[in-house]
DNA sequence: CTCATTTATTGATTTAGATCAATACAATTA
DNA sequence: TAATTGTATTGATCTAAATCAATAAATGAG
């Protein structure tokens, strides 16, 4: 792929972007979009070179010049703080936008990092934001996938804010078993794409919490766990421990 | 003001919004919009009467309608979680929007709650989706102001993951400070509306932690409390706490 | 005003998870 | 292949913050 180049025997209309045939189509920008429309959209979408694990599609401080929408492969997001010290923000699977937390400053608060190879669209964002004037499904196919996003993060705050470290993790897994199964994956047994150190510093806990986390679950029975490959063995369980945990406080708002 | 409804003696007219003479106009909406265009936002903007404290303008579940600008008071946003469990997802003061995250679902995934006597400018959601695609200039507003709320959440979520209690505390006391101040009101000097027990719950800490860290804050010469009225005397000190602090993990990322 | 109830402060004790430390296991590279 | 470097697991110890407990202020209702 990157030795022989082979874009040159594709023909230059197979470059351009398929979304109909993407099998993301129905979780990803485009979704609403048809006919004539569509074609707007793909005509503005760049498909770029697969990203090598460790590869940066944008760092923190960026101008902010497009978003991103995962094909294939995984992404990590994160915020170094003045101290050095990082933060990631999130893990962020195939049809997935990444960089739309750049509009408010028109930089990036955010590095993007490949957890493995990855394969991206690229949405000039001043185009998208102009043609999403002309059509309405896409302005609010755009404004629904952001106020996702925040919708995310308040469950996520919840997380950090409120929950013990094993229902930290057990969220993680679930969501991540969810959201590949949305995405045609199996949502019993998947590759972990990322380290153990970014697990914790995702979750709030120290790695080594992370680590014996791993071994509890799997002495639980609740997972199978052997290096990056989990198999979910009891959902409900997982499920369970991230409802029933915190003793609500009656009183209270 | 409470007591002889002096509303019926103005004329109608003046009961429509006025954008432009609001003092939040550079921190709202309308920011960018001039003239007619500006006009056309103010016909489909609903002021409504004053909430009274603990009033609720939706709650978690309820049909999405409309977003809200806030024009004085304070208001918290809580989810609740199925155990019962409340996590405070944000203080939103005036100039803020607050329901934006409700449009992913078309249903409010939050409770607002003023958490004093709260003015709001109600925004009808699917007129302003229609509106903004015909004003750019409203259309990348939105955009800027959710994409801003992503970034808060972020930040937020380093404070929650990563942060000491005395951090977070900080940083809460700084971030109020900071938004008082670009509203008009005292970077210095303000009544906090919330109760120790939300201070508590937003950043995920127990109400007797906070306690602790106020009585601490003010031995250290950081502050002045009084209940619920706090003065900021070293601003750099508590900036100073929230960068230095977390001794960052060379390796990573 | 008094009484009741919520909200806040302060102290004593416990604990979940961090940190420190050592070893084991992978993955790269030469 | 061994050597190097990064990554993961496991154990021992420590500590920040939670929890438990009691009191003290506020707030609000009658």
């Amino acid at each position: 792929m990157t030795k022989n180049t082979p874009e040159k025997i594709v023909s230059l209309s197979k470059i351009k972007m398929a979304c109909q045939s993407c099998s993301l189509y129905q979780l990803c920008l485009p979704l609403g979009l048809h006919g004539e429309d569509l074609e707007r959209l793909e005509d503005i979408i760049k498909r770029s070179h697969p990203l090598k694990k460790g590869a940066t599609p944008f760092h923190q401080g960026d101008k902010f010049e497009a978003i991103y929408a995962i094909r294939s492969g995984s992404v990590k997001t994160y915020t170094i703080a003045d101290d050095g010290s990082e933060q990631i923000t999130g893990f962020h699977l195939p049809g997935e936008l990444v960089g739309l937390d750049a509009i408010s400053e028109d930089n990036h608060p955010c590095t993007a990092k490949a957890l493995e190879t990855t394969s991206y669209c690229e949405i000039p964002f001043h185009q998208l934001e102009d043609l999403s004037g002309e059509l309405p499904s896409l302005r609010h196919q755009l404004l629904k996938i952001m106020s996702k996003e925040i919708t995310h993060d308040a469950n996520l705050l919840m997380l950090l804010g409120k929950k013990t470290a094993d229902e930290r993790l057990a969220s993680l897994l679930l969501s991540l078993s969810s959201r590949l199964s949305n995405r045609g994956f199996s949502a019993t047994e998947f590759n972990l794409s990322m380290s153990r150190n970014d697990i914790a510093n995702y979750l709030g806990l120290a790695v080594e919490t992370v680590s014996r986390l791993f071994t509890r679950f799997q002495d639980q029975g609740l997972v199978k766990v052997d290096g990056k490959f989990v198999q979910i063995l009891k959902n409900d369980d997982l499920k369970a421990m991230i409802s029933e945990c915190v003793q609500s406080d009656p009183k209270m708002a």
